[in-house]
DNA sequence: CTGAAAGCGCTTACAG
DNA sequence: CTGAAAGCGCTTACAG
């Protein structure tokens, strides 16, 4: 070991890799998406992308994925890879009950573990990667009033289990944070939740809060804001300032329409990408990792959507 | 050949580049930055990152630097590369006819070349990776436009040599033609060159155009805009926005005390991480490469700032 | 427990 | 020109 120090040895992992032949794999449980534009495609492209590229090191995946709307699948799909035996993990701990109970088997056989898109705080994982959802609510609160002279604002969840979306939450909050530090603030703001879009009822629910409170601006604290753009577009709704979450091909659209100004991004391909590089760095290349990984907080609007795209 | 196909044999490239031993040698030929904290040190970071990972692979660098205010030193630079018959060459081309000799003297001697920054179409390079300058201006355009009731708007350029400076021409083309095609357009538009900032006359000419022409608004085309930054905050002026270029230290206190608005971004550490990788995946691995490589167009404010921190 | 030998999948100098 | 041998820097099963 003096004469490794000396010598500032470095063992060479082409050569390690090579003789020791030995395959990793990893297991993945994110959200099914529920089309193949939906969000959780994206951090799935980089995840594969990232396995292609170490597929030369033995590096292999297996993938799960659970129903949103149902925390059993959750539990399911975390037994089945607990059965697997894999070498490291990511998931997404969106059902905290079952997601404790998974970290905890997964601690008991030793398997590294690696938050994406929303974190438990103190779990032990091996490192956390997605935004700062208070921050990013701060952001769309700022940019928001920048655009927006006079009127209300509508704060739109549309999700279901909302006990569950602590991101979610937190984006809201950072939102109101911003108002609320603001001087003369001239906007009052209202929250609504709609678990489901099914029923086109909602519609009619968001149209009448909108003339009865003089909204002006609408805040969507996820991907969904393309069902505003829709409700804007077929109500013919004009002068309406929206934001909302994430780049996907129908939030776009309504971008390129003029419907939606500004969307939050936060690069999800890299962040698939950037959790089996995590799992690999750790798993195979035996280093130290930084726990936290703040995703950059982007603002895209129409004129820089284009070119917002990972992996050229 | 047949059987290859059959098979569908990939070779090992852990075990090709074990055994071959080869060393390969790129070189880079940027403008030196001014300072610690200038522009140009952050693709070099990106660059030092990308060969340090590589290092394992063989893949060395050596590094040359040009004064942006000299086009002598580089030719001067170029010819020393030349010298070093490198297997690759990551440059940026500020000084278009300089750059066109050196670019045929390295077609000469077969040595593939990367653009990073700024381009020049069709002179035979691997690839080029930067911002679409147009695009990005017409970005800058629309953000000021947004959050500017009324007044009129100053471009200024802190720039020596224009001519060889298409990029910033170029970002002020975009700027104009955000409102020229905007619907009555309520803001008059006026350019300025600043060559010099070291004699503090530029101050008063600024002041006085700020006064004249009623200018609320204000667009530095690069780096330079805590220039702005330190004019508004010695001269006390209030209820200007400001958009300008680039993450730098300087710039990012004038974004933190609001005398700067918005900061349009390009990621540069990994554009410079990305050219290098270019070269090694044409040169070492053999791979086609994309040819345009443009990079996003990012919107900083004081909000989301501390988060766009490249390769945490 | 220690240490030498075989082998990972290639490249390259060299004998024929 | 062809083809077998040596070697790249490690790991790992195995003999002692």
């Amino acid at each position: 070991m003096e004469i490794i120090g000396e010598l500032n040895y470095q063992p060479n992992i082409l050569a390690s890799t090579l003789a020791s032949k030995k395959s990793v794999l990893f297991a993945t449980l994110l959200p099914e998406p529920p089309s193949a534009e939906g969000y959780w495609n994206k951090p799935f492209i980089g995840i594969q992308k990232r396995i292609a590229e170490l597929s030369q090191y033995g590096v292999q995946i297996q993938t799960f994925s659970f129903n949103q709307a149902d925390s059993k699948s959750f539990a399911t799909e975390s037994k089945r890879i607990l059965e697997l035996q894999p070498d490291g993990v990511v998931m997404a701990p969106f059902f905290k009950k079952e997601a404790m109970q998974f970290i905890e088997e997964l601690g008991e056989l030793n398997i590294p573990f690696v938050f994406i898109d929303s974190e438990i705080k103190d779990a032990g994982q091996l490192s956390y990667i997605g935004q700062d959802s208070f921050q990013s609510g701060l952001v769309s609160g700022k940019l928001l009033d920048m655009i927006l002279p006079a009127g209300n604002i509508l704060v739109i969840h549309f999700a279901k289990e909302m006990d569950n979306q602590n991101h979610l939450i937190q984006r809201e909050k950072g939102f109101y944070h911003w108002f609320a530090k603001r001087e003369n603030n001239p906007h009052t703001l209202f929250t609504i939740e709609i678990p489901d879009t099914e029923d086109p009822k909602w519609m009619d629910q968001i149209s009448k809060k909108i003339e009865e409170d003089n909204i002006k601006g609408i805040f969507v604290t996820n991907s969904r804001v393309f069902n505003i753009g829709r409700l804007l577009e077929t109500r013919n709704i004009k002068d309406m300032m929206v934001i909302g979450h994430d780049l996907i091909k129908e939030n776009l659209e309504y971008l390129k329409k003029d419907f939606v100004q500004f969307l939050i991004c936060q690069r999800p391909e890299e962040q698939g990408y950037n959790a089996i590089n995590k799992l690999f760095r750790s798993v195979v290349q035996k280093r130290k990792i930084e726990e936290e990984n703040y995703t950059s907080i982007d603002i895209i609007t129409k004129e820089n959507a284009d070119y917002y795209k990972e992996f050229k």
